[in-house]
DNA sequence: TTTTGAGTTGTTCGA
DNA sequence: GTCGAACAACTCAAA
């Protein structure tokens, strides 16, 4: 008699390669059914937004085409996540299913719930890591606390790092068992149609774990060269864009850091400046997902409790504007537009937004995280939670609230030769440099000859930089009177 | 327990 | 144009 099937889980992991799970299913010899449930029912669960759900849709596809390339394919169930693995479970007679660990504060509540139920009808439940490098169990300050700051945090990680042995790549896989229904993955709707808005997202990604690894050998390849100085410079390719790939799991972070070390270990020795640098960037992911898996509001509240208190002014007029990509200022357009287009935003160009956004229009930066999330291809809830928290100065590093950033400033700083506007506010493109990040201050010869009518063809600043700034200040100075 | 050092990413102003 | 100081005080982490 054949063994019992095992059921692979598929969640944020979508890859064949460093899956500790599907190795370990794979290595048991029985037949092995690759599940992905499409679950819209989980309380708390921040479903996916516009450009996630586009990705997902490209990812399940890719994820598909490999397995059937290895004899397997990937089987799709839509409902809440318990019930349906009970179901395919009693399906199959599966006797086993094993899946990656989750973080989220929604997910952690499901897997309690799927060890309820499925270990209460005799199906054994493992769980594995895979989607961080270092467990939130695993990382902790000396009184045993979870970290609160990052540098500290940042050490800490790097004493417990090890060279990292990778699961080997699957080779082929077992059929999946004759008869098991699978939903068309179509019938999801995950992508948009009339209008499909999607084409400029289609443009600039290659979802799937080929399209992950490419751009990791593109990193390691060469990238990395001047990573420290290129990654804030918007204007050029000088991220790893590997973002949305970790977010679906389409390359572990296992796979990242080694490919890094070994690039450098290749080059002889010791990490340089700019490999530390990107290493860095990856801790950053993962203290996002420590912070929120120790503090399950951190995508709601204010880490600083204080900032309940926050006298936002909310103008959704304003708002708008933002997200349009209309507020006036190049370098803030800009960005939106690039996230608007293709579902990603460069990262220090988000910095700057994100700044404005809550310092000199005072809207609350739940609304700036909400409008991530939803154009966003990797959309993720650790990191973006995190990040804006960071910028709003109620996250968990005490900001200075005087750090308000100056768009012109950050777009002559970073954007010299104004590249990225042009690329992305094509209305400027014949702008004289030396105005590309301050038009309205151009004479209007040079507007005109440049073809811009400051309130026309292009908008006039929504608000003073200088008068923000100061009712910023002073909205902080709020927070400094006593509590009630 | 107490003390000490330190904390991603900035801007403005005046010399 | 460049440079240093000021912009607050507080919490965290470790010795």
């Amino acid at each position: 008699m054949a063994a019992a099937p095992i059921i692979v889980w598929f969640r944020q992991d979508l890859r064949l390669h460093d899956h500790a799970a599907l190795a370990a299913a794979v290595a048991a010899g029985a037949p092995v059914v690759p599940v992905y449930v499409f679950d819209e029912e989980s309380p708390g669960k921040w479903m996916p937004g516009a450009a996630s759900r586009w990705w997902l849709h490209e990812s399940l596809k890719s994820l598909d085409t490999s397995l059937r390339k290895r004899g397997s394919h990937l089987v799709l169930a839509r409902g809440p996540a318990p019930a349906v693995l009970a179901d395919l479970a009693r399906e199959t007679g599966a006797r086993a299913i094993y899946w990656s660990r989750g973080y989220e504060p929604w997910a952690v509540r499901l897997e309690r719930a799927l060890y309820r139920t499925l270990e209460g009808v005799g199906v054994r439940c493992r769980r594995f890591s895979g989607s961080l490098l270092f467990e939130p169990e695993d990382i902790k300050s000396g009184v045993g606390e979870p970290y609160k700051v990052f540098t500290p945090f940042y050490k800490a990680c790097l004493n417990a790092a090890q060279s990292v042995q990778l699961h080997k790549a699957i080779g082929s896989m077992p059929r999946v068992p004759d008869r098991i229904e699978s939903d068309a993955l179509e019938s999801w709707e995950l992508q948009p149609k009339n209008p499909d808005w999607a084409g400029g997202i289609s443009a600039a990604w290659t979802p799937g774990e080929a399209g992950a690894n490419a751009r990791l050998d593109a990193l390691a390849g060469g990238l990395l060269k001047g990573y420290r100085t290129n990654r804030d410079l918007p204007g050029i390719d000088g991220t790893s864009r590997l973002s949305p790939h970790l977010h679906f799991g389409e390359i572990s972070p296992r796979q990242v850091w080694n490919a890094v070390v070994n690039a450098a270990d290749a080059k002889g020795g010791s990490l340089d400046a700019d490999s530390e640098s990107f290493l860095r960037e990856l801790i950053w992911r993962e203290f996002s997902h420590h912070l929120l898996f120790h503090w399950m509001h951190f995508p709601e509240k204010p880490f600083r409790h204080e900032f309940t208190r926050f006298p936002w002014d909310n103008d959704p007029r304003l708002l708008a504007a933002w997200q349009q990509g209309r507020t006036g200022y190049p370098i803030i357009d800009a960005g939106m537009r690039e996230l608007w287009t293709t579902g990603w935003m460069h990262n220090r160009v988000r910095m700057i937004v994100a700044s404005f956004l809550v310092k000199h229009l005072l809207i609350p930066w739940q609304d700036g995280a909400r409008w991530f999330w939803d154009t966003l291809v990797d959309a993720d809830l650790a990191n973006n939670s995190a990040s804006w928290q960071w910028v709003a100065g109620c996250g968990a590093d005490a900001a200075p609230y005087f750090r308000i950033f100056n768009p012109v400033l950050q777009g002559k700083k970073f954007d010299p030769d104004g590249l990225y506007v042009k690329a992305w506010v094509p209305e400027l493109a014949k702008m004289p440099l030396a105005r590309i990040h301050d038009p309205w201050k151009a004479k209007a010869q040079i507007l005109e000859k440049a073809r811009v009518k400051i309130g026309e063809t292009y908008p006039a600043p929504i608000v003073a930089l200088d008068a923000g700034r100061k009712r910023a200040l002073e909205a902080y100075e709020v927070l400094k009177e006593p509590a009630d």
